[in-house]
DNA sequence: ACTAAAAGAATGAACGTTCATTCTTTAAAT
DNA sequence: ATTTAAAGAATGAACGTTCATTCTTTTAGT
């Protein structure tokens, strides 16, 4: 839904206080009333942006996705050996979640609570094809277990989510080492 | 806080009907109303059984969390070896989030998301000491890399959420051939 | 065993508050 | 002068919670 291009700056900063909102408070407590607070505007202005509180957490999540996939691909290239593709990926997207803890943790609380659209999560989901398509390379390649594409994703991204969120509670300090650490046990996993 | 002895069944499907409309509702959009409608009770009932609506939804996760984790150790031993416990363990783990998929989604909603009190989640969080301490023997024992515990669940247990996600999705369908996938995936990712 | 009184559960209606959203007015830009 | 952006006030609906009251069960007195 496109509603305004001038003054993508109260937008984005709209976009922003939301997802702090929402980290902190969760969304049954991130109303339209903080939100406008927050970024100080008032309320009313929200809906020059956005139609609805669902349509801004909707497009919150799409863009947050997007900014993190873009980031995924970063100097990635197809040609590469498998291994190192991966390792490539596998380093980017490590690095995105703890450069960018409060945008990475938003996506988990997304992507296991109904609060998002499932069309929006759909949408999301369509940029990590690269990812699946180096995977299937690794297969034919007999350097991946012939195993679905579910299980590799369980087993080599997921796993972040849960370090990322022990970063943040201050549980586990995530040094370079146990991020080395953290590549060979997602490699051991589906290694043949 | 102690309140009825009396009834439990009642508070039973109280606990049943939050459950059931966090998950499929989210925590936003599961009000006491509701809860009460489906439970076939008045809404001023369910004060008789909890203090608040946060009350309710901490024990509900504290009491799923200790089903979850008394079902984890079901014929587990001590003096079983490093592996064979392990995979007891894992097994016990995976049956409950597939057979018990209801209250899996709930844990893994509540785990990534503001919606339960800290302490209630530390509370939860207590019952696991014997994979922890058997992941210690098997590091002295030079059978499981010598990594911290975060990392060890990250990527044996944690992974099981993403697939029972799926699952629920009908996006991957668990059979007995993949859980053996899993399972192997998870002990290579940790073993030395 | 029967009845009356007390206690415990449960209720629907109502409370004050807060929610997402819209209306009306003002300020700014062209 | 006209249009756009923003604001603050206002809206009805919905929220969590409590209220006065009514059923239902237990206790006690005969």
């Amino acid at each position: 839904m496109v509603k305004r291009e001038k003054n993508n700056e109260k937008r984005t900063a709209l976009l922003k206080a939301t997802l702090s909102l929402v980290n902190n408070n969760g969304f049954h407590d991130a109303p339209m009333s903080k939100i406008a607070k927050l970024t100080g505007v008032s309320p009313a202005t929200i809906y020059l942006y956005f139609d609805s509180k669902q349509d801004l957490i909707n497009q919150l999540y799409v863009e947050v996705k997007a900014s993190f996939c873009e980031c995924a691909f970063n100097e990635y290239d197809e040609s590469l050996p498998i291994k190192k593709g991966f390792e490539i990926i596998w380093k980017n997207i490590a690095h995105y979640k703890f450069k960018n803890i409060e945008e990475a943790v938003f996506l988990s609380q997304c992507d296991n609570t109904p609060m998002i659209d499932e069309t929006s999560k759909e949408e999301g989901l369509k940029h990590l094809q690269p990812l699946i398509d180096l995977w299937e390379r690794g297969k034919t390649e007999k350097i991946i277990k012939p195993i679905s594409s579910y299980l590799l994703y369980a087993y080599t991204i997921y796993p972040l989510a849960f370090l990322m969120n022990m970063q943040k509670k201050d549980k586990n300090q995530l040094d370079e080492n146990c991020l080395e650490n953290a590549f060979q046990a997602a490699w051991d996993s589906i290694r043949i």
